[in-house]
DNA sequence: CGTAAATTGTGAACTGCTTCACAGCGTTAC
DNA sequence: GTAACGCTGTGAAGCAGTTCACAATTTACG
């Protein structure tokens, strides 16, 4: 009665509230979930009431909360293992990407025809040999595998592990399985993947119209309000703004794009949520790594630390990896503040462009 | 105008007419391919009405023809290039997973933040420095790309690809891309995936029903018409109507679900596909691979090659491994099909089960 | 040549997911 | 205390994709 696609979609909201819940935010309001996870805000709520959570009007949902009845909704009461079937270059990779992830969802054993990875582990995952998998699988009482094998094999291994007890298979296999409707079986299949992907890169097909003047993300009602009239009209790119009022740059940030015409300054992550956009200069006193995690989820263009506090060299290249501008300044959050009004007013002088509508 | 839906299940059916044409059939019907695809005949029907391609009324769907639509369909008139950004595990095995498959559609060049990769090649794709992505992939042009690296690199990667000209993204990162409308993205999610799978393990969730007495497939309206109704209700396995007529057995096939009611004998593909379900043996005097495939696609449970002729070693090992029963009859087709009648005819002298309605 | 049988192509009904729109309510401001 | 605000929860409308059902068409065969 649970739709495939509400599963899918819980998911994401736990990883994106798993985040939220690193970055120290307490609440979080559909419309804010709904954006990070590039769905609407009707479909959030949708998603959460199928779940049974409610949340509070006017405070959003508690990401506490919240992230406790997903996973109980998810993991269920006990912990679950799967196996997997096929330990080519893709069966490694994903043994090896799901390795200590969740405690409630550990790939046990593998199989394999090749002999020689018989009695080997990889990654803490024990093999076995391709004709024990039936014995295996039935004694362990396991109801979930993943199937990376050759494409001829999957019907025969799929069925095969039906026969030992499982009801949910991953297929990586390009075949449509047939097996009983019981069974939930979910296809990844790379060559669809990549062969849709071709076609729509041809066609315009997708959707028709892009907004011709430049501007990529039309962005609908954004969540950000204006906060400063003064600014909405700057042109200064962030490398400019840095020199004007003396701080050092650590980290470029993206060549194009740096123009801002909001400033956020503090580190609730809240409060974040709410105003930050893609034109938003972050202004903070913490020069956490959570801090540029979260101006990474929210687009971000670039962070102003203060009173001279340089991050950890971490940070600072995670800031490049992202093409985060990163810049500190000497002075303090009010400073930095004054200052920076300072220098975009000053600007704001300068006649504005009148081609912008 | 073209839903992501159909071009996904265009590349399926592209796979299984390929796999046709290589067992010679020339033409298919709607509902043939439907159940090759695992989807309804009516569903064929609108996705080939779709691309424009027109199958003949009571002749079906020319195969050479359907896939040349197709291929012109997906494939557009000029040969497209890919990039990979990402060549951990999972990379490189999607690398080698396309290594000449379709030529179409080649993976050109690899980018990775690893320096020791730079200059490398792998699986004949050249490997670049991760700075040198926007430029190599704005001057070859490449409008595919496939990202799988880490997700909070995901977003920023993605966004370079499409300044760069990129219109289509595979991404392998569990984060949901802000990206212009305009983009093409799928989302390849093995996480998802897997707590999707571990939560309808669960649940009986999916179709709530199932058939109890045993029997797993309704099976719905089978293709299969009833050919012999002697044989209808004979319930001899394979082993012992081998021993019956003086056949080796080379693979023991599945120990369960050996019993057959129907007998195709011939090697007419065309025919094959309209008459074998999995309660088909079938007689054959082509002891060739295709004939294991096309078996292996069908669901038949055995076949039974004649004269003595004993298939290479190849080919029983594949059976093995399909678990397709396999034996070889001294006698002709003529003689073998003689023989298996008068066997389940003998059979059939016995009382039939009356517990089955 | 005409009739029977089978299949395609397609308007129309249907199904299930998504979005809209608004009532209800906790919170805050005054 | 009360009015205004902004959020959640949800009935209802909307939409996309699928399936039904049947007319049109081709072939087979006597």
């Amino acid at each position: 009665m649970i739709s495939r696609k509400t599963v899918a979609r819980m998911s994401l909201y736990r990883r994106l509230l798993d985040e939220l819940q690193g970055a120290k935010a307490t609440h979080v309001y559909s419309h804010q979930l709904a954006r990070l996870a590039g769905v609407t805000a009707a479909q959030v709520r949708r998603d959460l009431m199928a779940i049974g959570y409610s949340g509070s009007p006017n405070r959003g949902y508690e990401v506490d909360k919240c992230l406790e009845s997903i996973g109980s909704f998810l993991d269920g009461p006990s912990s679950q293992d799967a196996v997997i079937v096929g330990l080519g270059r893709l069966g490694r990779s994903i043994v090896s990407h799901f390795a200590g992830r969740r405690p409630m969802l550990r790939i046990v054993a593998a199989f394999d025809t090749d002999r020689s990875l018989e009695g080997t582990s990889v990654d803490g995952c024990r093999c076995y040999g391709a004709d024990a998998m039936e014995d295996v699988v039935h004694d362990l009482g396991v109801r979930i595998a993943v199937v990376a094998v050759p494409p001829d094999h999957a019907q025969t291994v799929a069925a095969g592990l039906v026969r030992a007890g499982v009801r949910s298979i991953i297929s990586f296999a390009a075949v449509p399985l047939r097996l009983p409707a019981y069974v939930y079986v979910e296809y990844i299949d790379i060559t669809t993947a990549l062969e849709s992907a071709a076609f729509f890169a041809r066609e315009g097909a997708l959707k028709p119209v892009v907004t011709e003047n430049g501007a990529e993300s039309p962005d609908g009602d954004s969540i950000v309000r204006d906060l400063e009239p003064l600014l909405a009209r700057s042109h200064m790119k962030l490398p400019e703004l840095a020199a004007k009022i003396g701080a050092t740059v650590l980290s470029p940030g993206k060549s194009d794009a740096t123009e801002v015409t909001h400033i956020y300054a503090g580190d609730r992550v809240s409060d974040l949520l709410n105003q930050a956009s893609e034109k938003t200069l972050l202004v903070s006193n913490l020069a956490s790594v959570q801090m540029l995690r979260v101006a990474e989820l929210m687009d971000v263009p670039g962070i102003c630390f203060v009173e001279n506090i340089r991050p950890e060299a971490e940070i600072v290249d995670l800031a490049k990896a992202n093409r985060t501008f990163v810049m500190v300044s000497p002075a303090g959050v009010y400073e930095t503040c004054g200052l920076i009004y300072h220098a975009l007013a000053a600007e704001q002088a300068v006649p504005a462009d009148p081609t912008v509508a």
